[in-house]
DNA sequence: GCACATTGCTTGGCCGAACAAGTAACTGGG
DNA sequence: CCCAGTTACTTGTTCGGCCAAGCAATGTGC
């Protein structure tokens, strides 16, 4: 009974709406998952880059997230008041910061993975592996389409 | 090239990491296209459904988009103050609020139609009917999983 | 060596989105 | 008829996220 009156918006882009509605409720449970530890949504990746590589300058954080600097520096910002990272100034290029998980947000990373791996079962329930891989693939294609360059030059046909 | 080094990350929850990408640029790209019409990404479905629907009261619209009473609240605050819509106490029940677009922005109803198309495009550029059919299954699948009872130990009839 | 561009980060402003808490209006039971 | 509970919004606050501007350190060309 979800949305089965929603046909008019359906057919005029159906896909993008699906999409946003995925994403909204994926967050949600990521926030949901996450809380327990003191984490928001979002914060979790720039953690487990910490954790998986170890001291960071934001430049890396930047590329790897692929998102804005300032959101970087803001959610750096946050999870430092929150104890869970520490800053420190490059020494060899001192407009550089360099990001460093804490031992108590280390303490996390377990609870963290698991939370992770439990969104992750809960998004793809009922899909056996070719359905995962077929997603994926698609998910990888729609990321292509919508970078960078999308729908720059090309005049679309 | 573009995660190839993004192995473990990408091992512990890729489906979801690429869900949070595929938005973000999917965002990204609606920012684009609508901002010429003075939407921002997120408002045009509001829009889109009073255009389909006519006046609503502010509830039908939180039903269907699916979001927060207050994220409601605000954007029709943002659109009323930018002109796109004029906003009524209901009759029948003064407590109810009801949304109407102006004709100012019923003007734009087809240019904002042709952009959502567009983006729909854009994203979907490559894959025939049957990957499309395909993705629009999985996604539906994927708002199932992640609803309102997700993961909260019902044991899912 | 110095002016100029680039890089790395920060701040302010704005929007979508959520939760919490509050107010006003409508309903229902006694 | 009146009080409890629900419904419809609103406001405050917090976060992720973006853009635009700005500042400081680093590189580069001449």
């Amino acid at each position: 009974m979800r949305d089965s009156r929603n046909q008019p918006l359906a057919e005029a882009g159906g896909t993008s709406q699906a999409i946003a509605r995925v994403s909204r409720l994926h967050r949600a449970n990521a926030e949901r998952l996450l809380r327990p530890h003191g984490l928001h949504a979002g914060q979790e990746l720039l953690m487990m880059l910490l954790w998986e590589r170890g001291p960071q300058p934001q430049a890396a954080l930047i590329e790897e997230l692929g998102v804005d600097a300032s959101t970087v520096t803001r959610m750096v910002q946050r999870l430092e008041q929150a104890g869970f990272l520490r800053r420190r100034r490059s020494e060899t290029d001192r407009r550089a910061v360099v990001v460093e998980a804490t031992a108590a947000a280390c303490a996390l990373r377990d609870q963290v993975a698991r939370s992770w791996r439990e969104l992750e079962a809960i998004t793809l329930a009922g899909l056996d592996e070719e359905d995962r891989a077929t997603l994926a693939r698609l998910l990888e294609r729609l990321e292509r389409n919508l970078g960078p360059t999308a729908g720059t030059d090309a005049p679309e046909v």
